[in-house]
DNA sequence: GGGTACATGTAACTCGTTACATGATTCC
DNA sequence: GGAATCATGTAACGAGTTACATGTACCC
């Protein structure tokens, strides 16, 4: 599927970057809730698109002698983010989730580990929640302008806090009812 | 993390199975809402986990001559897999997804087209929640007994369901926003 | 002078998907 | 006899993580 591309050109679709600036964007508060990168990645495939046409790049100097390259969409590569984006695709596979996976197996574990290890995915999540709701809370006095790069920041922080809601909201119901026996 | 491990070991801790029998549940409706692993990586990781002295397994003859593996824990399987099970972890890595980062673009794309691909999403992920409400309400008059495994499928099946839920939630959010203007 | 951030790469490894490859059993 | 399912494996590739590796610029 190549999303790591599309990505990577969706950012460049709105002025040049670096690859350090691209791997910044992907630690972002809004971006890294559904898409992330570790620099190693990106800097190989910023050369892949590079030599497939979609991107070029210029070298600047900073200070005395760093090196640094600015990359930019080509036609090519505008075109070809934007078939991406319209693209009316399946939706993903459902996400692996690793304490899900230890809830199913929730009848190998005594009553009190279970809840336990309940009682620390609530922490957890309940900081992220409040965490999200902080950042649109102090970023947006009110929902930006249709049009705007900051409403796809609020649509998807919007879309983070209401799956750390639901998620807290499932816990409750596993302690909930495991708590009910007896 | 070794994840898929874990889930082998946890599989076979309710009793002897086939690899085809892994990959099977691993296809059921339960657990593919948050676990999936290819017949291509079950069966390498299996031999992996009898060299490391986790699993044993006994030949079986179907028929004539067909020749089948039946896994079971060993001890130190057994023991492997209730640490993992009661580790207090951190929540994963927050899952990729290509229609949140769709979104995070929407600005280069026309309003129409954003809604035409929210509506797809929609329809998708309401056919999905449909399905899994379906299963559950077939399958449990009632909520199975604290300590049953059918337990674990409930719980996660009842993630599985508010998860499709949220997004539907969010995906109308979106829709009414975008729609907002003008 | 020292620490942090800027800046770019490669290597080794794990994980996951799709395709290749083969053969037996069961049921219609 | 044919189709679906049972049953087990390997190969090639793509995606992702952690570690290795190096050097500059800026601010205090």
């Amino acid at each position: 599927m190549r999303t790591l591309k599309y990505a990577i050109l969706g950012l460049l679709n709105r002025g040049p970057m670096t690859g350090y600036d691209i791997k910044k964007a992907f630690d972002d508060r809004a971006l890294y809730n559904f898409w992330h990168a570790e620099h190693s990645q990106v800097y190989p495939e910023l050369a892949k698109l590079v030599k497939e046409g979609l991107l070029d790049y210029e070298t600047v100097i900073t200070g005395e002698k760093l090196e640094k390259k600015l990359y930019r969409l080509t036609e090519k590569g505008a075109k070809d983010f934007h078939d991406w984006l319209i693209f009316d695709a399946e939706v993903d596979r459902t996400p692996k989730d690793t304490f899900r996976l230890r809830t199913y197996f929730y009848d190998s574990m005594d009553k009190e580990e279970y809840l336990e290890l309940i009682q620390s995915q609530l922490v957890q999540h309940k900081e992220r929640r409040d965490y999200l709701r902080e950042i649109v809370f102090s970023a947006f006095k009110t929902i930006p302008d249709v049009g705007t790069p900051e409403l796809g920041d609020y649509l998807v922080l919007d879309g983070a806090i209401k799956r750390e809601v639901a998620y807290i909201d499932w816990l409750n119901n596993c302690k909930e009812i495991i708590n009910m026996s007896e």
